[in-house]
DNA sequence: ATTGACTCTGTGGTGCACCCCACAGTTTAT
DNA sequence: ATAAACTGTGGGGTGCACCACAGAGTCAAT
């Protein structure tokens, strides 16, 4: 069982993100001390927040990420992957798009000042 | 001489966000008539949020625009444009390299279901 | 003159995913 | 026993680029 500092070490999320997560009810602690509220997480936990940070990185929200969780069956997981692989895919050629009118507004720059 | 609505309808920017340019000095009308406050926009002006409208597409900040603006020789221009290129050549880098994870992601998902 | 459409200012709100802080209680190490 | 380090809660703040709205004044057309 880890507290909270341990594990946030171990996870690369803070310590303010935990207690988010659990707040917003995405990832709660493994136990809870009846007395004095310290929030213990275990292995299990520590697998769950490897899924999420890379699902964060992957471009997920929270709300999204909840989804996930909520489904313990993950059935829902690589539905909302291949959106988000879509996505990802959609924002590569805007900003390739993007690239090309950047470039001829350039081109277009050097002639002006000829 | 444009009144607000029909200048925001040419230039394809909001009536609001008009207001907001003018308030942080981006974009100031061409005229403001001291009676009624009503604000006016020229040719000049057009030309100007034209110019905004691609900044903005290309991920300009407004203090990165405001910056283009307060040098009325856009000497910054170029310079902002290419720091904007490299930026842009990195978030599809990076975009790219996410595309290849999620991808070996869902590879050892399909692994770990049969 | 009236009506409808327009404009102004000022203020507050939005969304996301946290971060930060104060203050109080708790644990751990010496 | 004491002090340092930790944890909790609750609340506020952040940044960005606007959007929405109320209430008051103004303009254009009939």
């Amino acid at each position: 069982m880890y507290k909270i500092s341990e594990f946030a070490e171990v996870t690369g999320l803070s310590k303010e993100t935990l207690r988010y997560y659990a707040e917003v009810k995405l990832l709660e602690p493994a136990y809870i001390d009846p007395v004095n509220k310290y929030r213990y997480y275990d292995d299990g936990s520590y697998f769950l927040a490897i899924l999420l940070v890379k699902l964060k990185g992957f471009g997920f929200t929270i709300q999204e990420m909840i989804a996930v969780m909520e489904d313990e069956s993950f059935a829902n997981l690589e539905k909302l992957l291949q959106q988000k692989r879509m996505n990802i895919s959609l924002q590569i050629e805007n900003l390739t798009t993007k690239l090309e009118e950047l470039d001829e507004f350039l081109e277009s720059g050097r002639e002006n000042e000829q």
